[in-house]
RNA sequence: UGGGGCGUGGCCAAGCGGCAAGGCACGGGUCUUUGGAAUCCGCAUUCGUAGGUUCGAAUCCUACCGCCCCAGCCA
């Protein structure tokens, strides 16, 4: 989609409704701002990329704003550390927030303010009941629920009583103020929802200035208004709050309009979920303490932070993010199409280089003794300006194991007792003789090679199908190679009942191999750089784990296969 | 039995009364010194189901079915 047509171009429900706002001029002057609002308490993974992005475009797209805010209003939850990360995150992923980095708690003060105003007009109460008989009295999903015997205070002791919430006289749970709406609609949340609790706790940012805490409810909507957000959205399970959130915003325009920069409205979209892996904040967490993975940041986990360390790009995961769409429908997407983001953002800029996962080694018989011959290869097909670089051969060589088979089955296009392939950019050899153990393993190959089939120069006028990537034994480099895969082996352990889902977890999803010989150019690889190991997949230079001593690589995501897939 | 949502191919997703976009996946061909990439072709007579309105319905109406969310002083 081309740059600058994305605004009128693209057919989601948020963007025709925004342009259907910008049409009917209800934006009056504002412009297009979003807001991404996470609280403190946690990781972000993939699904809040998803929002992420989905809020930084939409402002970018329609040459808006988009703010960073924190919705930081319960301080025993809350910490500055996942501030950091977060920060950091959604730094990497691209998404700017210019200036407008904001907390709900910056706002404290004017919350508080509008709170008594509430109060003053009839619309708030304090409420003596405790949690139980505020549950009790709320009724349920189908009775209704009745009248708090608080509900009718007069404003004078309402105020009187929050004052003193607020002065710390009152201990936690003891009184509540709550929005006076309607105990008998069939929405709880419009049942006198609480806004404001006591909670003596110490706040990552505002310390122990307040005892007194506003709830989402109210703090959300509220903020929005403050900011001037003129589309907020968020995931599905917001939807029952929207009349509360519209409540509140009339209210703050009723009461408070030299604060309000305009009248913010709320838009739900369903989440991201994706199969072979969790999302809930609850079952990631216990992968990692109890030590199912490698932290927040392992790389098979979906976190940003996995995600990063894995090496996979913040474009790819853009990419993904536009693929995906957007909608109101519960939905689940495809790993194979997060891959497939993956593989296409590095075609283009992974340099190919050769390593050998699960060396098997084999002997040239009729190469000189001690000869090494240069060749010169392409860093990337299809493109000559990345440049080609000298790879040495010489008598001995590693191949992958599965690139030789010793029955080989029809449609086997590699090496097999008495057959031929090309080994990539240099000869092609002909395997001659297979060595075993005493178990009947095999250990060693002999081969001959055909001087007259040089790459680039071959005038024997042979064709192979196979190709074939190798290492020579006496240049190579090893490394260690974290072989990942999907941490769950079922599609959807989401689904799985929370206690026993760690049993399905992939035994296979991380294989370490920790020397893997790769051809000498690695050498120059810097930290961060990703490759493409030839017919292998994708590769990431660990930056963090990486030494001076031994390079960690970890697979990204692995290449197509089509023969994999024959095979089945 | 209350309220709020959602149902278009395996997975996403356009479509908004004029006769089913696109992507991924899948199947097949071409090309290829990566069984990669690229490229071409195929892939829903049908839109949860049943009725109705209409010359004409995925789109409008009615009923039914299925799935998701809500009873924190969490967000």
């Amino acid at each position: 989609m081309a740059e600058g047509n994305r605004a009128t171009a693209k057919t989601n429900f948020i963007y025709s409704m925004i342009r259907a706002d910008l049409n009917q001029g209800i934006l009056g002057e504002m412009p297009v701002h979003t807001r991404f609002p996470p609280e403190p308490n946690g990781y972000l993974h993939i699904g809040h990329a998803k929002a992420i992005l989905l809020n930084y475009f939409i402002a970018k797209d329609f040459k808006g704003k988009f703010n960073l805010r924190f919705d930081d209003t319960n301080p025993i939850k809350e910490e500055q550390e996942f501030v950091d990360s977060i920060i950091e995150d959604i730094r990497w992923l691209g998404a700017d927030w210019e200036e407008r980095l904001f907390f709900s708690s910056d706002y404290f003060e004017t919350k508080y303010q509008f709170a008594l105003r509430l109060i003053e007009t009839g619309y708030a109460y304090v409420c003596d009941l405790n949690p139980d008989k505020i549950r009790e009295y709320r009724g349920t999903l189908t009775e209704p629920g009745r009248d708090s015997p608080y509900r009718n205070r007069p404003a004078t002791e309402n105020l009187d009583l929050f004052e003193r919430m607020r002065k710390g006289e009152f201990p936690n749970g003891s009184r509540v103020l709550r929005a006076k709406i309607d105990m008998t609609s069939g929405n709880l949340n419009m049942r006198d929802p609480v806004i404001y609790r006591i909670l003596h706790a110490h706040h990552h940012r505002t310390g122990d200035k307040w005892c007194i805490y506003p709830m989402y409810d109210f703090d959300h909507p509220f903020s929005d208004t403050l900011e001037g957000i003129t589309h907020s959205l968020c995931s599905i399970e917001y939807s029952d709050h929207r009349p509360l959130y519209d409540w509140i915003v009339d209210r703050a325009l009723e009461l408070m309009p030299e604060a309000i920069k305009f009248r913010s409205r709320q838009t739900e979209f369903a989440r991201l979920s994706m199969n072979y892996t969790v999302m809930s904040k609850r079952k990631l967490r216990r992968l990692v303490e109890e030590k199912h993975v490698d932290g927040w940041d392992d790389p098979r986990l979906p976190t940003i932070a996995g995600l990063r360390r894995r090496g996979v790009t913040p474009e790819a995961i853009v990419d993904f993010q536009e693929r995906i769409g957007v909608s109101r429908a519960d939905s689940t997407a495809d790993l194979a199409l997060f891959e497939h983001c993956i593989r296409q953002d590095l075609e283009i800029k992974a340099p190919r280089i050769m390593a050998v996962i699960d060396p098997l080694k084999i002997v040239i018989t009729n190469w000189p003794v001690g000869k090494t011959e240069m060749f010169e290869m392409e860093n990337r097909p299809d493109d000559e300006k990345a440049g080609k670089r000298q790879v040495p051969f010489s008598g001995t060589l590693f191949i992958e194991r599965e690139d030789f088979m010793e029955e080989p089955p029809k449609k086997f296009f590699r090496l097999a007792p008495g057959r031929e392939v090309r080994l990539k950019g240099a000869y092609i050899i002909h395997c001659d003789k297979v060595f075993k153990d005493k178990l009947g393993n095999i250990t060693e190959l002999h081969c001959t090679y055909d001087p007259q089939t040089r790459s680039g120069s071959d005038t024997s006028g042979k064709k192979v199908k196979g190709v074939i990537h190798w290492v020579a034994v006496e240049h190579a480099v090893y490394a260690s190679v974290n072989l990942y895969d999907t941490l769950f082996s079922v599609e959807n352990p989401e689904e799985a009942e929370e206690g026993d889902f760690t049993t399905l977890i992939n035994p296979d999803s991380l294989r370490i191999c920790t020397n893997v010989p790769i051809e000498p150019s690695v050498r120059a690889a810097l930290p961060g750089s990703r490759f493409q190991f030839l017919r292998k997949g994708y590769f990431y230079l660990e930056p963090e784990r990486s030494t001076a001593e031994k390079m960690v690589f970890n697979r990204i995501v692995q290449l197509r296969d089509s023969w994999a897939k024959t095979q089945k």
